[in-house]
Parts: C-alpha cells; structure tokens; sequence
DNA sequence: AAGTGGTCTAGACCACGGA
DNA sequence: CCGTGGTCTAGACCACTTA
C-alpha cells in the first residue's frame, strides 16, 4: 500500500492534521462543547488514513484540549466549573478531600500593566490589563486572596462583568473565547503583609501560602497572571507528578 | 484480515501487553537500563500485532518507565540523579533557574512506625521503617528539613547504608530495585517550630513551606513517606498543570 | 440499523544508530 | 549493511449511542 511517494515529508503527517485541528480550534471554527467532524470524514478530507487522523487526536485528547465519547463523537471541551476547579485548582482538606473556594469580595477595574506584569503577560509595559482582586473562603473562612491580571485586548469587557462567576476558566472560555489549557505556579511560603492580613482577618506575620501562576492558552500564549495567598489552615495544596 | 474470532475479549489486547510487561519490571526481569525486545520479537513472541505492541509500550513511555531511542532499541528507564531531581523535584531560584539542593547533615535509623506514617505506608502501626532525617543546603544556606519513612521490609539495609546519596530515588532504584514513578504532595505554610527552626538556622515562627509527600512505585504501593519544610527564601516550588 | 469511536491486524517505507 | 523504532496505510470487527 502507498508504494508512491509524493515528495520528502520532515514533518510527520500526523502533526500536520494536529496542526489543522489546531487551527480550527484557536480561530473559532471549532468552539467549547462542539462536536468535531468523524474520524472519517476528517480523514477523506485530508487525504489521509484514519490511524493517522486518530494519532493526532489522540494527542489533543492527552492535552485536555478535545474529548471522546464512544459512539458519539468527539467533542472540544468545555471548561465546566467542575472541571476547572479539579484540574486548575487542587485544594483539598485536612482529610484530602476537594474543597471549592467561593468568592466573598471582588473588585474589577482597569490599569496599566506593571513591569512584572508585562513581562509575564508578554506585553509592553502599560499596555492595558483588567485586574480582578478577589478573596475568597472556604466554608466560611476567608481563605485565600487572589490578584489577578488579564491582557485587555484578550477580553475586551470583561472589566465591566462584575461580578464575575466563582471559576473564571469557564468565563474566559464561554465569553471570550480562550481557553486555558496548562498553568505554571511558582510556590512558597510568606509572612502576610498588610494586605493579605487584613483581606483574610488574621494578624500580620501569619504564615501564608503564595503563588505565582501564568495561565497559558493552546499556543502557549500568556492569557493570565495570578498572584495568590493562601491560608493553609484547614486547606492544602495538592500536587501530583508523575 | 484476522477474521477468525476466537474468544470475546473484555479487556483490550494491549492491556494484556502492557500487564505482562509491568510483571517484567516489578519481578526484575526487566531492570533499569536494560534493553526490552524489539518490538517485532514481542509481537510474535505474544502473537499479537506490533501496533499492538507499540500501544502497550506507549503507554509506559508515558508514564516514563520505559524510554524510547530511535534506531537503538527501548530501554528501562534509568533513574538518574538528573532525572529525579529535575522530575519530582521541581526547586527553582528566584530567576526561575532549576537548583540543587545537597545534604548537609543525615542521620538514619531504625524504629516502628508511627500512626501516620503507617496509614501513609500502608503498614501495620508499628511495623519497621527506617527514618531519614536530613538538613539540605541551596548554595551554602540550609534550606530544607526532610523527615523521610521507608517500609523497612522493601528496603533491607538502608538503614546501615549513611551516607546515602544526594538523590534518594536512583538510590532506592539501582540498590533495592524500587522505581519510585509518582508522587502526592499536599503543600501549605506553616511558622517554624523548634526543630525545623534550628535546623534551618531561622528565628522559630519564620514562615516555611511545609510538604506532605508520598511516593508511589508502578503499581500504585506507597515506598516511602516525606515530610519537607522548605525556606522559600531564594527558593520556589514549581508546579505545571496540563 | 446506522453512525461513532475503540481495537487490531499485516505490511509498507522512513530515519536513525552501530558494526 | 542490518536492526531498531517511527510513520502511515487500508481494512476488518467490536462496543456504544441514538433513532
């Protein structure tokens, strides 16, 4: 089968079809909770074999990115509230069990971009961000406060939704049409400044949990810059590797 | 083809694979560094396809057991220092610069298990296990205590073994023959107690990053329970969700 | 029954590494 | 040169969902 060669690939074939489904993905084409074309079908119209259009898949479904239901179809997935809070936020309580934060307070407003900011977001520094203050509690104890950055030009509006939902994954996705598929933290342990003391009603000094998070899109675009504090009373933070 | 049926299959082939190769790996067939047969040999040796094959062992290079060199063959995954401390150890400076830590004081030995580390362990209370204590130094600086449990059963000896290496998992690999191939961290912020607080050399009360961990091998049994506080001072603990 | 993804096969050729 | 893994194909049947 396939004796004819065509001309030198270096690219697998396979990346190429990835790259398609990619396309269609960060463009619109394909958006959240849609169902792809069958494997088949994207087969015939790329003029390649099913085994190949499936290896690309396969790769997107290891990201998170698509999903497949047997005997339905696969589909792009969509960022429930669920979801977000169990793979982007793994807080669990002294007995290990998942607990979900809710927002106490929240303050939206505009601003120019940090120099920090800016560097993480990959902007020019003023460039315009929407940042979102946040504190929120598990149970009934504020827990953790949360400043967090957004390139405006990514989410034009979204300083005028407040108040925003619990998870904002979800919200970037359905509203503006970016998805956050990978995260990278940065942890560590601080005194709390005034701030943050005064956001979770504990004295000055008391040890907290901070974290530095960029949220990153398919492309590996910065779409978020996050800064946390944690109150690790009754709360920690879960990490897997493997 | 293969349109002979022979018996209904309720678990996939490539599982069958996969199950017979982790036999491989946990019995000592098949030890780290070592070549597996090529892909063809144990597709007939199995009397299944090599695709079939290829499966099974793409889901171990996943996991990163198995490694695979194009045109040399797939080997063991090797433990190495390299390895364990850029994998399960994700320590970064301020720069976002991976670093190092080096043991600076050790001390090993024998006693029961406590209540919590036989729930982590899975162990009757009291069963041996060794306990390794250890003070490790980021440059010249103390900047991690670490209270280590091991089943003392699945690693005859360690006790005897101080000064054990800098990285403990390619020791506990290439000396006990057990692959450590994920973890579970609970992460939080504590105030320094006396003895982390002497050991780091820090005022008691400073605020330290306390980690809970819990070591896996290939089949999901726990090998080894760690309690680490870390000053996170010119220190981060980087995390990546995907 | 029709359509989807899931498994499996047999065999081709390509790219790399080492004798 | 040969053996290894890497890519790709064409087509079969299975398992699940929906109508």
């Amino acid at each position: 089968m396939n004796k004819i060669r065509t001309e030198p690939r270096i690219e697998p074939l396979y990346a190429r079809v990835r790259a398609e489904l990619v396309r269609g993905l960060s463009s619109g084409e394909l958006t959240p909770g849609m169902a792809l074309p069958a494997e088949n079908v994207l087969a015939r119209e790329m003029s390649v074999s099913v085994g190949t259009v499936r290896k690309a898949v396969d790769s997107l479904v290891a990201e998170g990115v698509l999903t497949r239901h047997q005997g339905k179809g696969t589909f792009v997935t969509e960022q429930t509230p669920e979801r977000a809070n169990f793979h982007f936020f793994r807080l669990v309580d002294s007995a290990g069990e998942r607990v979900l934060p809710e927002t106490l307070r929240e303050d939206v407003a505009m601003r120019p971009a940090g120099n920090r900011a800016a560097r993480q977001l990959k902007l020019d520094p003023g460039a315009p961000v929407v940042r979102i203050e946040r504190v929120r509690a598990i149970g009934r104890r504020p827990s953790i406060l949360e400043v967090i950055d957004v390139p405006a030009d990514l989410m034009p509006g979204l300083e005028t939704e407040s108040p925003l939902p619990n998870a904002l994954y979800p919200h970037y996705q359905a509203d503006h049409g970016v998805s956050v598929v990978s995260t990278e933290d940065r942890l560590g342990a601080v005194a709390a400044k005034p701030k943050p003391s005064k956001a979770l009603g504990v004295p000055e000094g008391t040890p907290l949990l901070r974290a530095g998070r960029v949220a990153l899109d398919l492309t590996g675009n910065p779409v978020e810059w996050r800064r946390s504090w944690f109150l690790t009373v009754d709360l920690a933070y879960a990490v897997t590797l493997g």
